[in-house]
DNA sequence: GCGGTGTGTTGATCCAGATCAATTGCTGAT
DNA sequence: ATCAGCAATTGATCTGGATCAACACACCGC
């Protein structure tokens, strides 16, 4: 038996706090829970959306790919958010595609109950807009970065995103797991894992961060985060 | 005196279409008339959102600036579209600026007046939705062709793109021109502008297109959507 | 044990595009 | 016409990362 929406721990994250009393029970019996292991796709680029997602545990990546086949990873899926939901309020086909990084429990609720909450509950829209808002201000943020930063910055950014809760103003000890491998990290900042070993390598050498499989060690956090805006000096 | 909403040759562009009788009204009183000269700032990056603008004639371009002042110019915006809504509707400040690239005219129509019309018109904030989620689609593209597209195939895509208009199946001849200064393409590309005038120099030399001011001549246009596709055979 | 297959590291080399430095227009003011 | 000031071109050089090619180190099934 699954724990109803009500007592979910994401319960209150994002576009779904808005969802009031009936609302929610509505949304408890429509929701399909669903596995993927790592590598599983959950949908692909040019599928039309049939539901949206909304991540109970592990970790989804978000992925396009060029005409010659070269792929990206643009983005990373946490427990707690919910995704899909663009091409289903859109009606367009899927721009990206949707893969479990790792094993991953989801909560698939399909399009017939998003378009009655939707209807019922304009507030459900905006709580979506805001969400696409929010990525898309990261996106815009990744372009600029990608034109102007090196590499080595980029991944830097990168750390201090990921150790992001951790008190950044003391010259504190960080120490956090990267969410996935090295292909899929070098993937992530647009470069080629050979690359990504030099950089990681360097950034050693430093003595800015040890890394030990999918483990790091941030000796000084506040150092590192100097570094990572870019050198300039000032 | 101002032609009302009602006349206005971009009524039925995107968002406002879903407006009906007396909102039209309403939005007709409740619009500001603006003029900008080539350069103006219409709003800088981190100014709260007071409206939002819908372009009348001109062009206006969209920017974004990294820690160290390097700007890129993220995308253009043109007669008939809105922009400077999302900021408005989410009530964060502007993550990006947006400037008249020539001199232009716009509406601007006051935060008060779009709350109202979205409160009472709940299709308003989804056809916003929409809005936002094209320009979502186009910079996940962006991210992916600068990492893997050559700056010549980003270019000629931008030519494919800038000539959209044209029919393209037929080894036609097609004409355009370029919106705005050399710079500014090179910024919109993610190259120095010395990196520009070769690729264009490049081109010219190949006899994809040729280049006169802002004027390009492409003789097949074809031909050059074949070579945007990046040299890929098959 | 032993040979897979996949993920990460390292080295050598190459090249697209940045950078630095002049030079050539072009436009607009005096 | 002359000059200032900006946009664009051109050349010479440098370099960050890509690319190509081995190789190390798992972890797994046999």
């Amino acid at each position: 038996m699954e724990k109803p929406c009500a007592n979910c721990a994401h319960r209150q994250a994002a576009e779904w706090s808005v969802l009031k009393g009936v609302s929610v029970a509505d949304m408890d019996c429509a929701r399909r829970p669903r596995n993927f292991l790592a590598g599983e796709a959950i949908y692909h680029e040019g599928d039309a959306a049939t539901g949206v997602y909304c991540v109970s545990s592990g970790l989804i990546g978000i992925r396009k790919v060029d005409a010659d086949g070269e792929s990206v990873l643009l983005r990373l899926v946490r427990p707690g958010e919910t995704f899909g939901y663009r091409s289903l309020l859109t009606g367009m086909p899927h721009g990206v595609s949707a893969e479990a990084l790792k094993e991953t429990r989801i909560c698939f609720v399909p399009a017939s109950a998003m378009h009655r909450m939707t209807a019922e509950n304009p507030a459900l829209v905006m709580a979506f807009f805001h969400h696409l808002a929010k990525d898309m201000a990261e996106a815009e943020t990744k372009v600029l970065e990608t034109v102007t930063a090196s590499c080595r910055v980029r991944f830097l950014r990168l750390l201090v995103a990921l150790g992001g809760d951790a008190d950044r103003d003391a010259g504190c000890e960080v120490h956090l797991e990267l969410p996935v491998s090295r292909q899929d990290i070098a993937s992530l900042i647009g470069v080629r894992s050979e690359t990504m070993s030099r950089i990681i390598r360097a950034i050693e050498d430093e003595g800015l961060a040890h890394f030990k499989g999918r483990h790091v060690d941030i000796p000084d956090c506040r150092r590192l985060a100097d570094e990572s805006l870019g050198g300039l000096a000032a």
